[in-house]
DNA sequence: ACCGACGCTGAGGAGATCCTGAGAAGGCCG
DNA sequence: CGGCCTTCTCAGGATCTCCTCAGCGTCGGT
């Protein structure tokens, strides 16, 4: 498991360093922005450890520039701040976790080594299916650049779809994860389906018949 | 997107369930550790939301439990305490993360978000027997690249067929395992497969008289 | 060549399946 | 309170599927 550490704290640094390592982990160190992002670009880590301050490039612009080249290694980050809200950016950004300092070292391994059991994949914030592309966090839909006004349900319903895209999708799965799944009644589901088609055209969604919907890019 | 919320605490239960819901989560309930477990084992969660201190069966027993029934349903615990060996337990035990209370509700959906980008479901493979491709996820066929539009049951005939490819299949068998296997005449049989032949041209199925049908590669 | 068994296919109806317009119920906001 | 939006139910109508049936073609054996 080889480890990417980009701070500027040589103590933390350091600290880092020999405890990961005494706990099996293979550590590169980087103490400045531009440089952890080349490392990161260049070699395959298993995972980033980054901090938000740093010298040259902060680590919110490190994670959006891996991610915009395609580098889908987790990444934790670190913060000194506590607000909320950075832990929000930070994830939405692309960031996989967040921590912050101070913090401690077993919190810090229990994180990192949950980070690699996920499979890596590839987990964009935006979903794209055709010309078709939803943000679950902001919840908008765009088709084709253009804005698309959906209800809170249509939404919901679209994002399950756009989720299980080239698959078929039965209706009473779509009752179970879009609506409580109490009901029985897949009519809803019809008549959902048809809000959207009306909304969207009626080709990004098509009917299988006894058999569910698909929707194909 | 279906999630469970496990918790006693009726105040911030009763908070999350409206909130989530305004983020167009589907929100089902549970106060206590076995009714918990029931749920998540018997329903299709997309995630589950899990108090570490619960009434009947604690947070950690229920995750293993789960994960011992084969249940891979990603779970986020949360927890009173700060101690930072129970951030730990919660990972080794098989959860997916952790979050200690009090935390923000912004963080909560942003985590719960990170989670739900996990790639969904295991496709079964693809079927090819000679230019014929067979989907059963998408509920599709292809031949030489050409889709074809075939009905449910005209799928299922061929996806049996294509399954024992190189082999005669007999009549009876096939009213067997593409039919309820109640009915008596095998001519629905026939119809079928002239169905099938009427689509994908005369050759993709050979008659074996006296014995069946075959497809061969 | 003839015959019986077997296989193929066109037609058509019963029923399943899906779509849609209308409208009721409830929530939210001014 | 009144209007607007959202969600959901309901029922009618428009397909589409599935299966049956009967007649005809084909094959193999004698």
């Amino acid at each position: 498991m080889r480890v990417l550490v980009v701070d500027d704290e040589r103590g933390l640094v350091r600290a880092l360093q020999r405890g990961l390592t005494a706990e099996g982990f293979a550590v590169d160190v980087a103490y400045d922005g531009p440089t952890g992002l080349t490392m990161a670009t260049d070699t395959d880590y298993d995972a980033v450890v980054l901090d938000v301050m740093l010298p040259g490039r902060n680590g919110y612009d490190v994670v959006t520039s891996l991610r915009e080249r395609g580098v889908t290694t987790p990444v934790l980050m670190l913060s000194a701040k506590a607000g909320e809200h950075d832990v929000a950016d930070g994830l939405d950004v692309g960031a996989d976790d967040y921590l912050t300092k101070p913090f401690s070292f077993v919190v810090l391994v229990a994180r990192l080594r949950a980070l690699l059991r996920r499979p890596a994949q590839v987990r964009p914030a935006l979903l794209a299916v055709g010309d078709l592309v939803l943000d679950p966090a902001a919840r908008t839909v765009t088709q084709a650049g253009r804005p698309a006004d959906l209800t809170t349900r249509e939404l919901a319903l679209l994002e399950y779809l756009m989720r299980n895209a080239d698959r078929v999708v039965g209706k009473v799965e779509l009752l179970d994860h879009v609506w409580d799944g109490t009901g029985e009644d897949v009519n809803v589901v019809e008549v959902y389906v048809g809000y959207l088609r009306r909304k969207l055209g009626r080709s990004v969604i098509a009917t299988v018949r006894g058999a569910g919907y698909r929707v194909v890019g």
